[in-house]
DNA sequence: AATTATACTTAACAGAAGTGGAGAAAGTCA
DNA sequence: TGACTTTCTCCACTTCTGTTAAGTATAATT
């Protein structure tokens, strides 16, 4: 059970897609039969076989009951636009998705900002110390997690009990923080520092 | 014919909206009526005052083919993520939303950014004019449509038959455009200024 | 070579689902 | 008050749909 999946399967998968995003509901078994000029028995069993492999969902004796499968809309490629947290304090450097941790949500306006399946968060600005770099207060900066950087990356990292975000570099073996903003004075250290991830993309809104 | 919606048809819209939503697939005419405990014919009244009153679409003699119209959503307040338009090149000042005008599109990251049925639309950031308000080369700007502006707003406005992005003022009686680089000279308008709409959000990406 | 899966056919049936007529009681509106 | 509209009932009918039975032929596996 549950081989390959044929060329005809994706197809018949296809029509099934394109005809929701079309009329907004499933195609009956005999729509499919129609679209394939084949009988309805031999649509039924491509539903079927589509069922078995976990590519579609459906519910028995219900019409127009089919839907996608996140397996299906994978092997026809469709994305939906993601949704990221945007978590609020973090304590003691540990990145914690749990709900009392998330104050909202982003989905990722563009469908390019979407990798194939890096773990993504997202932090509110404090303070003023990115300002040179286009950085401000209460901008919402998206992050990959990653544990480590490379030089010139602005990361969010984890400094005295608190997410701070500034540039990222390594100098003569030791690693430096600097922020874009002359007030603040660059922070030094021997490795132990953590990481939490990477800035991908900045969100800003005004009034 | 279509007056106001009762309460009972709120609820059945209500109904449905959540069936679909539980069920990715519309309900069956004789779903609505178990859930109302009423006949299938009471059921099929309400279903056809709401297709009257184009709160939803059906089509003719398909099962489960109930769709939440644009209104039926907006009875329910559901907001669904908005697509904003990047715009390439502005020909001659005017705001053209065909196709050919479409770079990429931009869903609004935040429920909260989406206004009251405000026309939105974006634009790619050339130049390093706004570098001193933490607008970059390459961010995407979004803007609400509007022909007017107050001063201090940042607005999109068409300079030379190019869009410009720029802050705006209004001094004894004139239009003066400011860029937030002193590179870049101030510009004095007599009110034939071209706004194309005010700036509402900033999308940046990495890498 | 034997088995299993694919990709169909024709035919039939039962249950699911949409539609329409003919009321009736209650509420709304002018 | 009278004319609608809403909300329902009961019943009948047609159409739509899913499912099953019983095969056939080809291709892919084991």
């Amino acid at each position: 059970m549950a081989k390959r999946v044929t060329d005809k399967q994706k197809s018949v998968l296809k029509f099934i897609a394109d005809y929701v995003e079309g009329n907004g509901y499933a195609p009956a078994i005999r729509d499919v039969a129609e679209a394939f000029d084949c009988s309805v028995k031999g649509a039924y069993d491509h539903v079927v076989a589509l069922e078995k492999k976990g590519l579609i969902e459906r519910a028995k004796n219900r019409s127009r009951s089919i839907l996608l499968a996140t397996k299906g809309k994978q092997v026809l490629q469709i994305e939906e636009p993601q949704r990221v947290p945007i978590l609020g304090r973090i304590a003691a450097g540990v990145l914690s998705y749990a709900d009392h941790h998330v104050e909202d949500f982003v989905s990722l306006p563009l469908e390019s900002m979407a990798e194939d399946g890096a773990q993504l968060f997202a932090l509110r600005i404090q303070g003023d110390s990115m300002v040179g770099a286009g950085i401000k207060e209460n901008d919402i900066a998206i992050f990959r997690e990653q544990q480590d950087a490379n030089t010139g990356d602005i990361v969010a990292a984890i400094v005295e009990d608190e997410a701070t975000v500034k540039f990222f570099f390594r100098q003569s073996g030791r690693i430096v923080l600097k922020a874009a903003n002359p007030l603040y004075p660059d922070m030094y250290f021997s490795n132990e520092l953590r990481v939490l991830g990477k800035l991908k993309s900045l969100i800003r809104l005004y009034n």
